[in-house]
DNA sequence: TATAAACTATGACGTAACGTCATAGTCAAC
DNA sequence: GTTGACTATGACGTTACGTCATAGTTTATA
């Protein structure tokens, strides 16, 4: 019976000699035998216990479940092999949520491919609040997150960021006519949903986020400054008010 | 801003402890800032960029992409969605072919499962024929040897039975053009190779197992017609080769 | 036959993204 | 002042190998 040593034996099957003398070592494919040198010798056998491993190898089988496939002769193998579908199909399930996940957010950067100048995006501010934003928002600001917004802000159509725009100043003005009414009542609370149905075009915050964003909203002085513009402590209304929306989100 | 402790921004954020100090080590992101004690302080600004993490991690984003994502100000975000998701287009393609080649193999299985009784493997054969071969092969040979080749033959519908045979009529072609050669002679014996392939896709047989099944096929009258069909004297010549190949395994 | 080239074995370490465990220091409460 | 909860860190395990370094073996060649 021929003789083949590690090489030759990797070389037929694929394989590098590393993965062999790993596949030896966990017992999965142990050669025929070994020299007085310890190189180790493979006959046909091996190659074709070996062609079995690779076929559930190549199904992502784990070595580990391989390894019991192959040596137990009473071993179930439609059961392993429906299970293992079983895993495969969530696997895909789940991967086509994500690429349908890309789409879309591919779909609302891309609706918004032309660029707005500067001056467009921060129409109403001088040069100077221009220059004075972008410097903090760079600075003060975590980067990814308003980079992304600033970002889908930047690349929107003019008409998708005037609708934006709009539906953003129209919150704020609803805001600012309940200013004084409980922020836990409902009507407020009616609002705080469109402001967070808003806030959710740019990205999904969690409740604490969400409620993060609202603290934001009186920490950071140009966003206190955006909204006291409508009304005076107005930010400090709209704070409260995010809270208490998020307080009944997690009571639930 | 509210000031967190590391299993406070864990609860949130639903991580572990341990991950989040895993992320400040390769430097995804870092708290605040550290107490004199050593404790990490994070605050609202890492709670929301650890939104941003996460939602790249949902889309199995590697985390050292994700850094960069986040970090770099320049960083073509729908073309890096646009890449990613061309991977896990392809990941899912795969894993498709991999359900489909289990879907086949588990038909196969199935149809081998199924029992086939004596009269429907022998049909065309008198009760008093069905009994002699089987008292033939029984006494004739190895009992445990052949009655395990027969077993698993045994054990075929009349659909698998004819996938098999259809199947194997490559392999029997080119067994029929090798006849005359040494039945020891490496072209064969790659032939006798793929005949063994073949049959693992069914069950895995034992060196013994596979041997009696080589002789069945001439000491059964349908096996042997079968073999013969295609050229005289193929079958012993098929039994020949693969007693070869069985001498081969066995001297190891 | 001596030597160089090619091959082999093995251990250690690295990968990705954490989990687990052990050890030790810290903080708040009773 | 002690207990209990919390934190930090290092070490090791996980999967399926790859890479590198070191050392011994076989083979080819001069």
């Amino acid at each position: 019976m021929n003789e083949y040593k590690i090489s030759s034996l990797a070389k037929m099957a694929g394989l590098s000699v590393r993965t062999l003398q790993y596949y030896d070592r966990i017992g999965l494919l142990k050669p025929s035998k070994k020299t007085d040198a310890g190189y180790r010798v493979y006959t046909e056998k091996e190659l074709l216990k070996l062609q079995q491993i690779l076929f559930y190898r190549e199904l992502d089988f784990p070595l580990g479940s391989i390894k019991l496939l192959i040596n137990k002769r009473d071993f179930d193998m439609v059961k392993a092999l429906l299970k293992h579908r079983q895993m495969l199909e969530e696997r895909n399930i789940r991967t086509a949520g994500l690429i349908n996940t890309i789409d879309k957010t591919v779909r609302k950067l891309k609706e918004v491919k032309t660029v707005l100048k500067d001056e467009e995006l921060y129409e109403g501010f001088s040069k100077k609040e221009i220059e004075s934003i972008k410097k903090e928002v760079k600075e003060k600001y975590d980067p990814k997150v308003v980079k992304e917004s600033y970002n889908s802000v930047r690349h929107m159509t003019k008409e998708g960021f005037a609708r934006v725009k709009e539906e953003g100043e129209q919150v704020s003005r609803d805001f600012a006519t309940l200013m004084g009414k409980d922020p836990a009542s409902d009507e407020v609370q009616r609002i705080v949903a469109r402001h967070y149905a808003h806030i959710n075009n740019y990205y999904k915050p969690t409740n604490e986020m969400y409620r993060g964003l609202g603290k934001l909203y009186v920490d950071d002085d140009r966003f206190r400054a955006h909204y006291d513009k409508y009304k005076k402590d107005l930010a400090f209304f709209v704070h409260k008010a995010i809270d208490a929306f998020c307080d009944k989100l997690d009571k639930k």
